[in-house]
DNA sequence: CTTACCGTTTACGTTAACGTAAACTTGGGC
DNA sequence: GCCCAAGTTTACGTTAACGTAAACGGTAAG
């Protein structure tokens, strides 16, 4: 019984996305969900994969460069050039990992305009409240 | 002696960006230059903030957040609102450490990827190389 | 003076990632 | 039988972030 499935709009709605986007995704070929009847049915493996897909969105990567990470988890796409594969999960790592340093370098810049800010208003309490008759 | 300054072409040397790029950013208002006769000119405080704003590019910012993130380094932006921009700063946070595990959470997959990569390497070591005559 | 090069403005073109609208089908409820 | 909700296809529209091309100005070199 392991024959869990979802509709369109049920995924849509999980992931806060539109149909149209997830119909857009497939258009793409991110995935292929198969057709009872004329309506598409999603197995968890295409929900993991659409949960990829806005992962990789909200870290800025395209639905080409979503589409290469998922060809990484399938074996049928590189049936061979694992050495290929192995290169291309290494770049990916590496972009991965500037990413973290530009995120770690903006969290920084966030620190410091925070601690100006907080001395700012230590320095000048000057609220127009009345509070002081 | 503190009048360091740059051309249009070398910060986009610098950056690896065309020259369009830049004039872009500053049609958007991200940066404004001073002009030498009709020539722009760029401070270093002006070739931080294309820094900054390439930086959010990799990370998948917009240019209207690279704007806001740039805002939070300007005092004459926020007058008065000190508050206001102690919140968006928590804000921008939020998200960033939100990246921060998204990235995450792909490396993890990645490693995955790579560890089934090397099992089959390891198991199925047969390259037609004719090493072994 | 002409050529070369760097910079400028103006304007139209392009791509990705959907949004939006129209027109059609289909299974279930009353 | 009729309607509604959910789904489908097709197609055109939209926005962001530049690319590209044309036409022009200044100046340093030959």
């Amino acid at each position: 019984m392991s024959e869990q499935t979802y509709s369109i709009s049920e995924l849509a709605q999980e992931f806060g996305v539109t149909t149209r986007t997830i119909r857009f995704y497939e258009e793409k070929g991110l995935i292929s969900p198969r057709r009872e009847g004329q309506h598409r049915r999603y197995t968890p493996a295409d929900r993991v994969r659409i949960k990829l897909i806005l992962r990789g969105k909200r870290i800025g990567m395209s639905l080409d460069e979503s589409a290469e990470v998922l060809g990484m988890y399938n074996p049928a796409d590189n049936a061979g050039q694992l050495e290929t594969l192995l290169g291309k999960v290494d770049e990916r790592r590496e972009r991965l990992l500037e990413q973290k340093r530009d995120i770690d370098a903006m969290l920084a810049g966030l620190d410091e305009v925070q601690a100006l800010c907080r001395q700012a208003l230590a320095a000048e309490p000057e609220q127009s409240t009345g509070d002081t008759p």
